[in-house]
DNA sequence: CGCCGTTTTGTTAACGTGTGCATTAAAAGG
DNA sequence: CCTTTTAATGCACACGTTAACAAAACGGCG
């Protein structure tokens, strides 16, 4: 049907492989030939059949793009700058295949003839088998956004510390002194470093760490309206709240209309990850925005620079947050 | 490297064709050897190469889920209630690729051996040319979303007329009877749809339209906002407001808050959407529901069927929406 | 002009699978 | 038990490309 290396060869009364060598910019060719190849193909809308190219070269063109799961626990934002960002860094040979883990009973038919590499859009610690499952396969692989232990993986995420740092200063700057952390689910790693980073921004500045401004949450919505209620309850309520995520920020603000409270008059709010809906409150949310779509640009890179390089590569990298600033803090005089 | 058909062949030692029955379930193949090839096979954890069956059966078990654009216009939602349907229904032993029409210049690679069929959420009129683009290389292919007038072309859309009729009827059995509608761009089928279905319900019931409660929008939060402050100067303002979608629907919110008004006492609002924030409103947000994921579930197993089998599908399908009822729209008495 | 080294081109096999046709084994019929 | 029919298997090629090796053409030099 459609013209091969085959057909140009014998319009161009040359051999099929010197019409090979000639597509793939060999040196073994006239330079010459190669123009008047090349030419050729173009005129005749060549196109390579890539299943041919793949049998023979071992590669399959294609790059997964995984996420813990597709459904329940992921938001769309976060699907979608991942999808985002790996778009636009992908090669035009390559081909992208997106999928959930949760959506495989075993993994027996993701092999290394399938995938030329994968990059892991990580959400959880179960990931961990898929993990070793890859690289057991010897299929290059890259993790983004969650800490993998092992040194030997190449994992890219984001700089929470640092993120949470700049909302403690946020708030600093603008003149708050009273300042509270309402905290993500015990144990995890996003958590700490929230915590770190805030109350290192506290140190620096010399404010003082009120025990009970600390409080825990879960990262849930409804989380951050219980601890808020916690904070309006303490004789001295802080005038500022870092919320680990933006749904524990929307549960809390909910807490401080529900008492007749002015958000950022008498609270100011400042979010983490800034998801879509951030834009939409009322009062919109100033937060730290999660670079997803960063990280899986830089994902992409490194997977392919991992494909077809064999560049030492720095196996952990962190990219820096960007501090949104809506209107959910007020300035203070005092 | 891995197992082949050659490798099983020999440790049955049959031929590598007998092999290959086995594997395809061919009849010309004894019951007794098929199963035993198949155990052997099973125990080998023989998985086939792709590859190779892509080039010598000319399919390319790929699906391609295109989008009018990843960026700019398209919600995250949207994105991914629609990779997410399309991921429900798609075969195993297909891949997925994910892609906006305009991350090209030209369509040139995109051709029949790359894809086995091509599912098309179009959201721009501007797409046709990619349509028929598709159409004339022979690709099979589904439109989704949109309504294309070609009667050759497959398309699966939301039933919009059905959605805002039950708008208009919920918002009549709740008691009101002064409605209005923030329509949506000029000359767009959308907007038109849902001001039919709407006017449809009021029109059923008895309720009276005026004039003056039609008011024209474009869709963006900001329309909405100057649409609602419209109706609100009139003299006798509408009880209840149907916003063509809920970007609109958050605009008119907030042009109501503005003027120390609340939702739903003094002024009910139904949006067109269900986007992620309408969850997160305050109130949250009443609104119609566009099947996105259920339309691409559709929307694959149409493409599977059209690709393997000749089956005559219906070209034209409307999939009905659903009404999420939150706290928007408040019961009247009279 | 003839030799040798270098550049350019051609020949052939290979990748793993499916398939038309020839071949063999088995079953049926006499 | 032999012949004919039918069922099961094998052989050889094809799909479109790359690559190792062989062959030819070219160029320089004595």
């Amino acid at each position: 049907m459609s013209v091969t290396i085959k057909d140009i060869a014998k319009l161009a009364n040359v051999s099929h492989t010197t019409v090979s060598r000639a597509l793939n910019d060999s040196p073994l060719i006239k330079e010459k030939t190669k123009k008047r190849i090349l030419q050729l193909a173009e005129q005749l809308n060549y196109i390579p059949d890539y299943h041919a190219k793949n049998l023979v070269m071992q590669k399959s063109h294609t790059i997964g793009l995984f996420f813990t799961s597709m459904e329940k626990g992921t938001s769309s934002s976060f699907l979608v700058d991942a999808i985002r960002g790996v778009n636009k860094r992908i090669d035009v040979q390559y081909n992208l295949f997106v999928r959930g883990i949760d959506d495989y009973d075993d993994f027996s038919y993701i092999n290394n003839k399938r995938f030329d590499g994968i990059i892991l859009m990580s959400q959880s610690d179960k990931d961990n088998a898929f993990i070793y499952n890859i690289m057991q396969k010897d299929i290059p692989i890259v993790v983004l956004n969650r800490q993998v232990d092992d040194e030997a993986v190449m994992n890219i995420i984001s700089n929470d510390k640092e993120g949470s740092y700049n909302a403690g200063k946020y708030f600093i700057d603008s003149g708050h002194q009273r300042l509270a952390i309402i905290e993500g689910i015990h144990g995890f790693k996003s958590t700490q470093q929230r915590r770190d980073g805030f109350l290192q921004a506290l140190i620096d500045h010399a404010v003082p760490i009120h025990q009970e401004y600390l409080v825990q949450g879960n990262y849930e919505m409804h989380s951050g309206y219980e601890a808020m209620n916690k904070l309006l309850d303490l004789p001295e309520p802080p005038t500022g709240v870092f919320c680990s995520n933006d749904d524990m920020a929307i549960g809390a603000m909910n807490a401080v209309f529900e008492r007749n409270l002015q958000v950022p008059a008498d609270v100011s709010i400042i979010g983490f990850d800034d998801m879509e809906s951030a834009r939409y409150t009322n009062p919109s949310l100033t937060t730290i925005k999660r670079p997803i779509e960063r990280i899986s640009m830089a994902g992409m890179e490194a997977i392919l620079t991992l494909i077809d390089g064999k560049e030492a590569l720095p196996h952990k990298r962190s990219i820096d947050t960007e501090l949104i600033i809506r209107k959910s803090v007020s300035e203070r005089s005092g």
